[in-house]
DNA sequence: CGACGCGGTGGGAAAAAGTGGGAATGAATG
DNA sequence: CATTCATTCCCACTTTTTCCCACCGCGTCG
């Protein structure tokens, strides 16, 4: 699974080299083959090998259609996946309107989440990850499987 | 398990010495290997046997998503985790994201905390202790875990 | 009192990863 | 049909990382 954060940087044409720890599984586990889309919450992108995709995809179109929750969250996550592949020095394209939504210039945060990777404009991420710190200090009402988790 | 508190120090490179100690403890338990994140609460870093982390990002992993609380802290937790592994000499490498997270920089304490050991920049960890030591004189009200409690 | 061993520290060389640029290929347009 | 633009592929350079070895200080033992 994946997991850390990289600082990486896209190049002038928008390419981002795979950090080299993660590339052996992508290509195990997809043979390279890759899918980017945008979170539904945060301006920040979803990467997802692509049989991990294809099972979200499936749990998305299941949805009742009719809904407009679910028509909002099939629009934008199917809407904009996009099939990225590694090229043979491990990078990936990233697609314009995908940097623009997520707005992407040079220096971005590759951040693991188990299935999927997220990539996060860099001082947006900072920004947001002072904003998480913050919250979580003022120990708001914590759900009931967190406030007896121990870590 | 691990216990007491260790003056560190990370070299130009962020390397840092693990003292022998423990070393036969880690190597045995996950033959060297460990995780290293961040702590949500305070700027200090969490490291962990890599078996031990396993347990803990499976909770985690477990949690419902949508919930913001639980994504923050998922985003944290998992997001932040690295892999570190004890080298010849028996050092492990801080990365610099982690180094900046947690304001490391030449003088660190390297504190046992059961399953896992806490990494603090030195200064910080001994204006905190400062900190605990106010609060608890002020003797607030204790949660029931706590009041009950014979030390 | 000196020699040895261990833990800690630093540095240098080799290897690997990251970065940029250019050429070739293909698509679009006048 | 030709020209131009964009995309893709590949190569080469630079920087970073990793691995290994040597040194230093301290404590212990002979």
């Amino acid at each position: 699974m994946f997991r850390g954060a990289n600082k990486v940087t896209l190049d002038a044409k928008g390419r981002l080299a795979m950090p080299t720890r993660y590339r052996e599984r992508i290509v195990e586990r997809s043979n390279g083959r890759l899918i980017a889309t945008v979170d539904r919450a945060d301006r920040c992108l979803l990467i997802y090998p692509l049989p991990e995709w294809e099972e979200i995809e499936l749990k998305l179109r299941r949805l009742p259609t009719l809904n407009p929750t679910v028509r909002r969250l099939q629009r934008l996550m199917i809407g904009h996946a996009t099939d990225l592949e590694l090229d043979s020095s491990g990078r990936i394209l990233v697609p314009p309107p995908l940097r623009e939504y997520a707005a992407l210039s040079r220096d971005a945060m590759l951040v693991g989440q188990g299935n999927r990777f997220e990539l996060w404009d860099e001082p947006l991420w900072n920004e947001s990850r002072e904003q998480w710190l913050k919250v979580d200090e003022s120990a708001e009402e914590l759900p009931p499987e967190l406030s007896s988790l121990s870590i």
